[in-house]
DNA sequence: AAACCGAACAACCGCGTCCGA
DNA sequence: CTCGGACGCGGTTGTTCGGTT
């Protein structure tokens, strides 16, 4: 009796998640927000760790997000991002709207990895293996990085520095003007501070983006047929 | 039909970081 | 400045499910 208070985890559940806690989860969070949340799964009614409830809640239970397969074009992002990331798996979640990083990294171990071992790469490398991987075929080669931007996407700034360089892409304002002058090129975390960019308007000299003005919101970008382009540079 | 096996998915654990007291 | 609690991240383990023998 009266033994040190983390006995009490002795009374909390483990394991998969019943429907009902689920239900219990979604109602508390969605009228009260989570909070503080070591203190959701008392107010909500569960026996559960704070901790267990946001991961529920981050991975599963969220309305944002997406489920289902992920698609060639996410596939291609991932090995893109893990490429210049490595195993930076909530960085390369912030590319890919509606995915989580639990779901990527158990996708990437459970799928992606093989698949590059089979294209004969180093699959935490990226650099092809020995033993003659040059005669081997692609059988899914990885898109153009400018066709990765064919459907808006919304993208962190540090995504964009590892994953934009050298490249060159069309942008698409949210509201359909001017990029810059529309206020609309703005980014979320932090912005990048090892990179440069610049930003070409039709046929004008480039002229030279300070990231540091754009720091919070997103960026839409689209292939479609904008003037504007953006250089992001080493 | 049952047992086995591997792939895929879900959840937990440990550790580092941040922030307020 | 230090300490402790909360949070977030990445690695790992556990569970489920479908295919094969």
């Amino acid at each position: 009796m009266g033994g040190p208070s983390w006995c009490h985890k002795e009374k909390l559940r483990k394991g998969l998640w019943s429907p009902e806690e689920d239900a219990k989860l979604i109602d508390y969070i969605t009228r009260h927000g989570h909070g503080c949340w070591s203190s959701v799964p008392k107010l909500a009614g569960l026996q559960r760790c704070g901790k267990s409830c946001r991961l529920r809640w981050i991975n599963y239970l969220r309305p944002d997000l997406k489920r289902g397969t992920f698609s060639q074009k996410e596939e291609d992002l991932i090995i893109h991002l893990h490429e210049s990331l490595g195993n930076k798996w909530s960085q390369i979640a912030a590319g890919l709207p509606g995915r989580t990083d639990n779901e990527i990294k158990n996708y990437w171990n459970s799928c992606v990895k093989k698949k590059l071992k089979q294209r004969g790469v180093d699959p935490s490398t990226h650099i092809p293996l020995d033993g003659g991987s040059e005669d081997k075929q692609d059988p899914s080669p990885l898109l153009p990085a400018k066709e990765l931007f064919a459907e808006p996407l919304h993208h962190d700034p540090l995504w964009l520095a590892h994953n934009a360089v050298g490249s060159e892409f069309e942008l698409q304002s949210s509201n359909g003007g001017n990029l810059l002058d529309g206020g609309v090129l703005q980014w979320t975390g932090l912005p990048p501070p090892d990179k440069a960019a610049q930003i070409q308007f039709d046929g004008g000299e480039p002229e030279d983006l300070k990231w540091s003005e754009y720091i919070t919101g997103s960026i839409s970008m689209s292939a479609s047929s904008w003037h504007e382009s953006l250089l992001i540079q080493k």
